[in-house]
DNA sequence: ATCATTGTTATAGC
DNA sequence: CGCTATAACAATGA
């Protein structure tokens, strides 16, 4: 389910819909379904989380959540969010929130900050993190305006990977700790796709649900932390607490 | 069987 | 008005 890399390959496996010509929509989304039928999708791609249909004057927008699942040319039991019918295939989309955006998708998106999207920009990123110095880390990773496509899991491994406690605030950290976690947001999130496309992910995490940790053998802690009051793991011997 | 969760958004409330 | 807290949504596996 859905983080950031996630999303790649759904994408990718979407690709066979761009340039297709919507014939028919149903569903329970309340987006103006009629608008797109008739329509051909012209661009499939992301921005972190987000799966962007581009048509000829507006968007798609459609954000997996938590448990947003899709089925080509089959279907499961319970009513899609949203059926599409194409020339050849079908496609139904459950437990998504869809909606459409008017505006150029350069207007409402900073590609700098999406993790893996080539636009990313590390000095972008530090220059955002300059101004909430008072945020504890475990929450300025999950800031999507920040990086993009980073979610829950990624953030755990980042922070037990650079052995930063989830609680340190941004403005403590070390200038080379900050690098350091700036650059894991990408470089990570480019591992997490590479596990994730062989079927290695899990075997891959290192502190995320885990008892003890890889390093030391202590023990791991759980707890929700932050404003974003997200389920965190850590390991209170090796990550260090800056504040 | 109940609970927790890879996430966001709308609304309520202060 | 602006920030924050809460609810809502949803599927699946432990």
């Amino acid at each position: 389910m859905p983080e950031g890399p996630s999303l790649i390959l759904f994408t990718e496996d979407l690709q066979r819909f761009a340039g297709q010509k919507i014939l028919e929509v149903s569903g329970n989304s309340k987006i103006d379904q009629q608008r797109l039928v008739g329509k051909k999708i012209k661009e499939i791609k992301t921005w972190g989380k987000h799966m962007l249909w581009r048509f000829d004057d507006f968007t798609v927008k459609i954000h997996f959540l938590m448990f947003g699942t899709y089925y080509i040319n089959s279907s499961k039991d319970a009513k899609p969010r949203l059926y599409l019918r194409f020339q050849k295939d079908e496609l139904n989309l459950y437990s998504t929130a869809i909606k459409i955006l008017e505006e150029p998708l350069d207007e409402i998106y900073d590609w700098t900050a999406d993790v893996l999207n080539p636009s990313w920009d590390a000095k972008a990123a530090r220059k955002k993190l300059k101004a909430i110095p008072d945020a504890m880390v475990t929450d300025a990773l999950l800031n999507q305006e920040i990086f993009s496509g980073v979610g829950n899991i990624i953030k755990n491994e980042i922070l037990f990977r650079i052995k930063v406690h989830p609680e340190s605030l941004v403005g403590a950290l070390p200038p080379r700790k900050l690098t350091e976690m700036i650059k894991q947001a990408s470089v990570y999130s480019y591992e997490f796709l590479a596990w994730k496309r062989e079927y290695v992910l899990k075997k891959n995490w290192q502190v995320h649900t885990k008892k003890t940790c890889p390093r030391d053998g202590a023990k791991i802690c759980k707890a929700h932390l932050g404003k974003t009051d997200r389920r965190t793991f850590w390991c209170e011997a090796c990550q260090v607490k800056y504040e």
